[in-house]
RNA sequence: GGGUCGCUAGCUCAGCGGUAGAGCAUUCGGCUUUUAACCGACUGGUCCUGAGUUCGAAUCUCAGGCGACCCA
């Protein structure tokens, strides 16, 4: 039967529905259980044994099982599912003076998908099944639309993002998923809590996009009459907090990324950032060891987990190795023996790195072979350090290496999840640093940040000296649910509109 | 941006040049211990869109749309 088939013979129930006096779409209804507690209450609930105990539920009918007078429905809620027992003597019974044909309406007015409440005692059926015994059972919201395939499901992957619902009712593995994520950012919230962090808002519409390397969206507001950028860090303004004299805060909160789609890219995506004045990388190496551990052990109960089927061991302490020697270990080539590039150069050719012909520094020629020949074999969890001044315009310079800056990034399954800096606090060398920034953006770079007047004025107000950390959310979830693409991790992830109508002929 | 693959009934899929199919769902009939219930009957299609090749296209070719994965 046709789509529209099956949508109107179900419009027409809600007519049968309304005749026989039951709301199709009811207000209220009190439940005495979820399904997961009624589940683990009654664990030891023996076959074919009933406990006279009034209960009350309500769900989704995911199956059905109809017989002359007796049925079975599937009914789930968001903690799991249980079975109702519909037995049409005792349907009739508690029933009929309101609903003279309850049962048959039971059989002929409900379907899959249909949302009902249901009153009962509990009883374990012969084969071992927990049910509801119903006594009464109510129309709460009824479906018009057929639910995917009972047994198969719901594979197909554009409709698992265009109509995540479906998705979300059909896979009980995609509920857990988001609330795992859930939890996640819960635990993060509360261990900086606990550790005197505060959570300030930052503007999401800026006049300037800055904190990061990366092409922003472009908006307008219409009565200030002027463009507008949504924030691709929230970096700058944390920073102007800390100047303001806040001590330790931070932003859990969406960016926007004006760049390409991958299983590991959304535009929008989630960070935290946090700021603490007095502390430095180091310090920040070790907040970021113990935001993460404790989210997995609060979460998952462990630190040993597996992703993708790579066992991936987060048990703290992580390697910390510096950019040089990784590099150094991966390629053979010392990169801080280097003082002329083009002997650089030809040390990288060598080496096989490829696509080097803009680096214009040894930094960026560092940073080109890292990325083409460590990155992707980080895949336990590992601290990068130390990276060149050139592609760090906002680190602090190393105390005792001179063209470093003390800054690190946190690998895991090969995938940049976290990055931080003894944040930079000079703001003489901050100018120069964005100017160097602008003068690329100038030249076509939509990479490259302005320069924020406002925030190096912040800066000669004087910033203390202050750790700052930022933490791809997305990702890290993405490793604690084992999830292969972060479009698994974002419950309505960026698609392309199908656009239909441009498609009907002329 | 490049490559590979996919798009057929509400869902899951088969069909790969000769009348568009199956299972589940739906509809109707039967059934008081099922759990992918079962038995019987029926119904259901813009084969992603457009153009081309052909006597004939879901199938072959080209262009486009949407999506997945890999690469840059």
């Amino acid at each position: 039967m046709a789509s529209e088939d099956l949508r109107a013979t179900r419009i027409e129930k809600l007519d049968q529905l309304r005749s026989i006096g039951m709301n199709p779409f009811a207000y209220q209804w009190k439940s005495t259980h979820s399904m997961a507690e009624l589940q683990a209450k009654y664990v030891d609930l023996p076959n074919g044994e009933e406990i006279v105990v009034d209960v009350a539920v309500a769900g989704r009918i995911m199956t059905r099982r109809v017989f002359g007078k007796l049925a079975f429905f599937t009914l789930q809620d968001e903690t799991g599912t249980i079975q109702l027992y519909l037995d049409k003597n005792r349907i009739q019974e508690f029933m009929s003076d309101r609903f003279p044909e309850a049962f048959a309406n039971l059989k002929q007015l409900t379907d899959m998908g249909d949302i009902i409440g249901a009153k009962g005692t509990l009883k374990r059926t012969d084969k071992g099944e927990l049910s509801v015994y119903v006594k009464e059972f109510e129309m709460l919201t009824k479906s018009l639309l057929p639910l995917p395939d009972k047994f198969h499901g719901l594979t197909d992957i554009t409709t698992r993002y265009r109509q995540r619902y479906i998705d979300l009712i059909v896979n009980p593995e995609v509920r857990e998923t988001f609330r795992r994520r859930a939890l996640i950012t819960a635990s993060i919230r509360r261990y900086l809590d606990r550790d005197g962090f505060i959570e300030i808002e930052t503007p999401t519409l800026t006049s300037e996009a800055g904190g990061a390397d990366a092409r922003p969206f472009v908006t307008y507001h219409n009565t200030m009459d002027m463009e507008l950028y949504l924030r691709i860090a929230t970096e700058l303004h944390l920073k102007r907090l800390i100047v303001g004299g806040f001590e330790k805060v931070f932003e859990l909160g969406r960016i926007f990324r004006n760049e390409g789609i991958s299983t590991r890219h959304n535009p929008e995506f989630t960070s935290i950032e946090v700021y603490q004045a007095y502390a430095d990388y180091n310090d920040m190496m070790a907040l970021t060891e113990t935001l993460i551990t404790t989210a997995a052990t609060e979460v998952l109960g462990t630190t040993e987990i597996t992703y993708q089927e790579t066992p991936i061991s987060l048990t703290s302490p992580w390697k910390r190795i510096t950019m040089h020697d990784a590099v150094k270990d991966a390629t053979g080539v010392d990169f801080a023996t280097f003082t002329d590039l083009n002997q650089a150069i030809a040390a990288a050719k060598a080496a096989g790195i490829h696509n080097i012909d803009d680096c214009s520094s040894i930094g960026k020629l560092l940073n080109e072979a890292f990325e083409q020949k460590v990155e992707t074999t980080l895949i336990q969890p590992t601290f990068i350090t130390d990276y060149p001044v050139e592609i760090s315009p906002l680190a602090k310079p190393h105390r005792s290496k001179p063209g470093l800056t003390e800054r690190f990034e946190l690998f895991i399954v090969g995938r940049e999840t976290a990055n931080s800096f003894s944040e930079l606090t000079d703001p003489l060398d901050q100018r120069e640093r964005l100017e160097a920034q602008a003068a690329r953006k100038a030249a076509g770079d939509l990479e490259a940040q302005g320069v924020d007047e406002d925030f190096i004025t912040a800066l000669e107000y004087g910033m203390p000296p202050t750790g700052g950390l930022g933490i791809g959310i997305d990702r890290l979830v993405m490793v604690l649910t084992d999830a292969p693409s972060i479009r698994d991790v974002i419950a309505f992830p960026l698609l392309k509109s199908e656009k239909n109508e441009d498609q009907t002929p002329e």
